[in-house]
RNA sequence: GGGCUCGUAGUGAAGGGGUUAUCACGCCUCCCUGUCACGGAGGAGAUCACCGGUUCAAAUCCGGCCGAGCCCGCCA
């Protein structure tokens, strides 16, 4: 008989159906019997009063896959409207060991259980309130995917092995191969732009890696980064405006198709500003503002410290009514050797879309004339002879447009659409300094 | 890397010099015909992270060590 999914359940009244799934709960209560059978759509709760029945599940432990078939009975007390009764079943794969956590109940995530939370991912995965994490996660790379798509945005894939480190900044891996070293990338930056003077339009969304010894609620050593270029863009206010387009787009979807799940998951409501504008603030503004109303003074700061973006953002949702605000011009010694300058501002082409207290995405406008970019290395004392550099600076040479893009951590994205404490929450198998498994 | 905090049954917690180391969930046995974090009765399960010191006596105090968490720093 062909399976049926707990989703279909109630719109097979009265007809013989089989379900197969996971041991989820039983709930002994002598003659009257409920067992619910986790599937990938949800639980379906069984009622099982045949005491034959009920003995072939003796002794099996939640998890034990199982074949359930029965008739469908509509009833206002069984959860979802549906339940199945008189029912035959089919032990697929016997489970006899006591599960080290338990699946049916809520899972901690105090920052205190984490260790535990991770150490039994392979279980606790199975817990339908911890997939809501991981569903509302696929959807949002989704829709980022179609809008990228609308846009007229190609998908590329890039190598994340590589000869070795060029850009500066994070700390790299670096693993034997072959006898030579190679290093595991911690962008795609190079290849992005270099897919420019391709497609124009271009994205990624795939694994980098940081070797920095950050051990942070916002840090992880393998992330998952989208990353955008796109080629002909007017200036930077273009590409800060595609990038907070996005950004709210796929969160109002996100809000709007996994809203149930989302207030279960005690996420925040979304707050989105109502002209569709992301303000915009200056670091120097940032500094500024927030030295005057702590008595904390960063104005000799370059980059925002961790609590001006908490309290940027805090101000922008208070004051403003939205979880989105860009920081952007940042102080020209914070620049990379490819960020494009404003020397008579002193400041960067570079902005950071913060939200909920958190820089999720860097939003930068490029360097895209060969003689200034070669320039703006040898003014940062680089080799620009250095073999690292050779294909890189070949797609300037030959052409590229003014460009600009973003790096957004989809992790963090994820961490705080739900309101998760700890980036590490929002992904499956996370990678920090002392973990490496499962 | 620096600072602070925490390690007690499978899980989550209580106890802070002398207890048979306490409780909840889970597990096992029995009872229970509308449960949905079911309920009731009983039971098993812990070298109190590890090593050393102080003490008549250490889970408890001290030192070390290992592990974890948070903040800061670092971070396209």
């Amino acid at each position: 008989m062909d399976r049926t999914l707990s989703r279909e359940l109630a719109n097979k009244i009265s007809q013989t159906v089989t379900v197969r799934g996971w041991l989820h709960k039983k709930r002994l209560m002598g003659g009257l019997n409920f067992i619910t059978i986790r599937d990938r759509s949800g639980l379906t709760q069984t009622l099982i009063d045949n005491k034959d029945e009920l003995e072939k599940l003796r002794g099996l432990q939640v998890g034990t896959v199982l074949a359930i078939t029965g008739t469908v009975i509509a009833d206002d007390r069984a959860p979802g409207g549906a339940e199945i009764h008189d029912v035959q079943v089919v032990v697929e794969e016997p489970v006899r060991d006591e599960p080290p956590i338990e699946v049916d109940k809520p899972i901690s995530h105090k920052s205190e259980h984490l260790d535990m939370l991770f150490e039994n991912r392979v279980l606790n995965i199975r817990n339908v309130q911890e997939q809501k994490i991981f569903k509302i996660r696929a959807d949002l790379t989704q829709y980022i995917r179609e809008f990228l798509r609308s846009q007229e945005f190609i998908e590329i894939d890039t190598p994340k092995l590589l000869a070795e480190a060029t850009e500066g900044g994070a700390e790299v891996f670096k693993l034997d191969y072959f006898g030579k070293t190679a290093t595991l990338a911690q962008s795609p930056q190079f290849f992005k732009q270099i897919m420019v003077g391709a497609f124009e339009r271009v994205y990624e969304i795939g694994h980098s890696y940081r070797a920095e010894p950050s051990a942070t609620t916002r840090h992880l050593t393998e992330l998952t980064m989208l990353d955008i270029e796109m080629g002909f863009v007017s200036g930077h206010d273009e590409v800060l405006d595609m990038v907070a387009d996005m950004t709210q787009n796929v969160l109002r979807r996100a809000y709007d198709e996994h809203g149930d799940d989302l207030k279960s998951l005690n996420a925040p409501e979304l707050k989105l500003p109502e002209d569709g504008k992301v303000p915009r603030f200056t670091i120097s503004e940032i500094h500024e503002m927030y030295t005057k109303a702590t008595k904390t003074n960063t104005i000799m700061e370059k980059d925002l410290i961790p609590d001006e973006e908490r309290w940027i953002s805090d101000y922008a949702r208070k004051q403003l009514g939205t979880d989105l605000v860009y920081a952007v011009r940042f102080p020209i010694e914070a620049g990379k050797f490819y960020h494009k300058l404003d020397v008579d501002d002193g400041t960067v082409l570079w902005g950071d879309l913060l939200m909920r207290g958190l820089e999720i995405a860097t939003v930068p406008l490029r360097e895209n004339n060969y003689d200034k970019m070669i320039q703006q290395m040898k003014n940062k004392g680089m080799d620009v002879d250095h073999e690292g550099f050779k294909y890189y600076l070949q797609a300037f040479k030959y052409g590229l447009p003014q460009h600009g893009g973003c790096g957004f951590g989809i992790d963090r994205l994820v961490q705080k659409t739900i309101g998760l404490a700890n980036v590490k929450e929002a992904t499956l198998f996370p990678r920090d300094i002392n973990r490496l498994t499962p």
